[in-house]
DNA sequence: CTCGAATATATCGATAATCGAGAGGTAACC
DNA sequence: GGTTACCTCTCGATTATCGATATATTCGAG
């Protein structure tokens, strides 16, 4: 599975998992699973970068952390998306879109 | 002028002074006021992360650095990209087309 | 003539996020 | 019994950015 290696992921590991969050309330390899499979391993979430970022939202109160049983029976740590993490989620998206904009207009410059 | 405070420039810097010097030979002044100026000071190049980026490509055979005068009369760095250099432009495009495609598909899941 | 703004380069330390490399453990399957 | 998939978590190293700061020159306004 491909690394980043770029540096671009930086500062958008949170924007990928409140994203991933507001679909649907899960766990943290079910985050990595579903993140790689999204994006054909272009985009990981290493477990040593996922879970000091799931700390951090939480510590935000972006979302919600919560012990249950995953299908396979198995304990795992639920994480949901809180109502101040939607509204991040629309803060760090429209960030990210003004972001893209920008570097179009410098990589499309004559 | 605003700040990324971000972190998503984190890893296109590079990409940004690389692209800027292709279209044409300039010192660092110019490149900041260049990238300011085309996207509304939404990204920007401060001198202290703009000069270390620039001796980071150097070093790495991407661009050159001569002195010269400037239009104001005054001495100026110009640096300028080698063959090299556009053909490192050429990866980092492409990582950076992939990662905004792969992050596209995050953002637009269901 | 003086003063501030614009031009121009450069360094330093703090900050912070990512990554690699693990360690630990359970369940299922061959 | 061994291997793979599942699942959480920590630690240290790395590295880029940023804010602040220093230095110096040129120019135009008052």
């Amino acid at each position: 599975m491909p690394r980043d290696k770029t540096g671009l992921l930086h500062g958008s590991l949170d924007l990928i998992v409140l994203r991933t969050l507001s679909v649907q309330a899960m766990h943290g390899y079910a985050i990595t699973q579903h993140v790689a499979r999204l994006t054909d391993g272009v985009l990981t979430a290493d477990p040593g970068s996922l879970y000091p970022a799931l700390e951090r939202l939480k510590r935000n109160g972006w979302i919600t952390a919560k012990w249950q049983q995953s299908p396979t029976g198995r304990r795992a740590r639920y994480y949901a998306i809180t109502r101040s993490g939607l509204k991040q989620l629309g803060r760090e998206t429209n960030e990210f879109e003004r972001f893209v904009d920008a570097m179009r207009r410098v990589l499309r410059a004559t």
